[in-house]
DNA sequence: TTTACTTTCACCCAAAAGTATGATTTGATG
DNA sequence: CATCAAATCATACTTTTGGGTGAAAGTAAA
């Protein structure tokens, strides 16, 4: 920031005596004051966007980037997980209970137990904890 | 991009008017050269480290973050969540059951069932998938 | 020392989860 | 049409989990 300034200050410096410089020595008295001032907005336009670049170049956003989960089709269909599987998997991964999935779903607490228990033995594992864990790593599920 | 150009072109028109205006309507005469050129450089600073920005400010630049778990020990102390607990925690977050997590830290089952339940008030939350996944969402489980 | 916190454990009860088996319906496929 | 997989639901039973209460032992701070 500082170096900015001084760079700046520098700049303006040298081109104010630039001009007088060349004002006096040649008498080139008739630039006019549009030519000058054009001169001078081209020059310090350019180093405004050369600040401004300097001053947010490393800044790194910091972005939670959605991932944009696709779904592991070729693992879903190995398993042989259906699609209404898939569902109360994803919605057991949510935290939500037996209960509350079937209430989204508009069935039974059987119907889900049904579900949930043929999960764990496609998935292997005999809680809905491990079923959560396996199914993000293999992707089945965000 | 035409945008900027048109605005570049207006602001330098503007102000060329202006000064013009100026230096005619009230023979201000006794305004320098070197003050013209800094209000100039200063103006076209500014417009240059603003268009700088514009042109670069949707570049965001893809960081694929380590993510090397930083436990959040803030957290985990505003909530008041012990070692102990910690530790059930993530035995917990990684499918084992009461009984299982009690075997590995060699206590008994009840002991474990108290400090769910103590997790379960600290963490606002009433089922163990629910606590999973709000410990992962305040870092403070991998 | 007193206080507060952690860790440990017990008991009881209720709710949720999981297991096993069987049955009905429906839609797709050969 | 017969068959098969998917989806639905039930009943019965066991295990796991969660909630509430109480309490003992150890540690650290005030």
């Amino acid at each position: 920031m500082k170096k900015i300034i001084l760079i700046y200050g520098a700049s303006l410096a040298t081109l104010v005596f630039l001009l007088k410089y060349l004002e006096y020595q040649f008498f080139v008295r008739d630039l006019s004051l549009e030519f000058y001032l054009s001169v001078v907005a081209l020059l310090f336009t350019g180093l405004g966007i050369w600040a401004g670049l300097r001053l947010t170049r490393n800044k790194v956003v910091m972005v939670r980037v959605a991932t944009e989960f696709k779904s592991n089709e070729t693992e879903l269909e190995r398993l042989g997980i259906s699609k209404r599987e898939r569902e109360v998997l994803e919605l057991m991964a949510k935290g939500f209970s037996n209960q509350e999935i079937a209430d989204r779903l508009f069935v039974s607490l059987n119907t889900i137990k049904t579900h949930s228990s043929n999960l764990f033995l496609k998935l292997e594992v005999s809680r809905r904890t491990q079923a959560i864990q396996k199914a993000k790593e293999l992707c089945l599920i965000p």
